[in-house]
DNA sequence: CGCTAACCTAGAACAAGTTTCAGACTTGAT
DNA sequence: ATCAAGTCTGAAACTTGTTCTAGGTTAGCG
């Protein structure tokens, strides 16, 4: 059985300081057992002790540890998404510089696997009681990808490439996390896929890159 | 904490005949139950007891949840694939018949979703302890993928256009199943996805489909 | 101030995956 | 047939996610 609807649960807004306050609290304390050992090392009990906040109450603000987790990485991605804009890809096509901008993503996961690992289960292990929470990631994953692309209108076929592209990420992230696929095997998945940008792409030139 | 290797589990050959009635046993459960309700529905004790066995003999046969049901979608593929073999796909290029079977594939799944649920969050919930046996799976639909596609010596590029169509087929499931994606998306995704196979066939013209 | 509804806390209780253990059963080799 | 080693069983225990309860606290409002 999984948690289903709380009662009402605290919409991110309308939240007094305390409120807010708490909810960061967990969020940290979330990420930081997540850093220290990945999916098992988030104990609800030790989230709730670290953010000094009751159990009962941990769960009203996240109704269950995949909620907390997805939640987490909401967080974790406005942050990439705001580092990434700082310094967009340098790419001349859009595929390079999408591939440019998930290595660059990639590499910054890298550098806490075991958060990455916690995040990326729990997203694919997600059931339908969490929908909501993983489709807004998705869609903040595709605001990163298409302004990568310097997209503001892209057509359904574009759609559907950035939805593959973000099937291949997710993916490929999980074989790497569980150890069967390497960094350099990521990396050419990533380039692979990103491919189907220019196939999809109506201004470039229609010519598959040879390797010049 | 997470199960770790069992002191020598029974390596599905040099098995007496009553053991591998055993686990045979277990696996049908395994399945019969994860059609009923999915992956909460499979329970250990239940599986324990609908086959007939001590809940710790389920453990030395299977050493978690995980392992179980991974084992349950080798038995399931391998069945697929000898389905698959006999009605090869008719499409002429070979993108599409990658994306035919692909599609039979996912209507004979939409058969049993909760099934399907079951091992697919299996699958990718995996972690590095069950390595093998996912490997395993993986090896299986590349399998299956290369033979639809006619292939017996790939190239690396079409190795990897291969890879990133698992993990599309992957993630797409997922988000299938967890309602967050229809079913014609799903097609969709597989369609576009199957499009890298023209883009690294040497064999065929070099022009993308337009819509002919 | 004092009320009320909503919120929070500590802690017990429950559910399901996993581990452990003592004793009974099989098997294979002698 | 007999012994040792390895297996299986039933049952209890342990762990961690989740739920429940009884009472204390807070925030807004008259």
């Amino acid at each position: 059985m999984s948690a289903e609807a709380s009662p009402q649960r605290p919409a991110h807004s309308s939240l007094t300081e305390r409120q807010e306050a708490r909810r960061r609290r967990i969020l940290h304390a979330s990420a930081q057992l997540a850093s220290r050992g990945g999916f098992d090392a988030v104990q609800m009990r030790e989230v709730a002790e670290s953010s000094q906040v009751a159990l009962g109450t941990l769960y009203r603000y996240f109704p269950s540890k995949v909620h907390l987790l997805v939640a987490t990485m909401q967080d974790q991605l406005e942050h990439m998404h705001g580092t990434l804009r700082k310094k967009p890809p340098t790419g001349e096509r859009a595929a390079e510089r999408v591939a440019e901008t998930l290595m660059r993503a990639f590499r910054a996961l890298q550098r806490e696997p075991h958060l990455a690992d916690a995040m990326v289960r729990a997203l694919t292990f997600a059931d339908r009681s969490v929908s909501p929470e993983v489709d807004q990631v998705s869609r903040q994953t595709t605001a990163i990808i298409l302004d990568s692309m310097g997209l503001t209108d892209p057509t359904p076929e574009q759609l559907s490439a950035v939805r593959v592209i973000e099937h291949t990420w997710h993916s490929a992230l999980i074989t790497w996390l569980s150890g069967r696929a390497s960094i350099a095997q990521v990396r050419i998945d990533i380039e692979t896929v990103c491919r189907l940008i220019d196939v999809t792409d109506p201004e470039a030139p229609n010519e598959p890159p040879a390797h010049a």
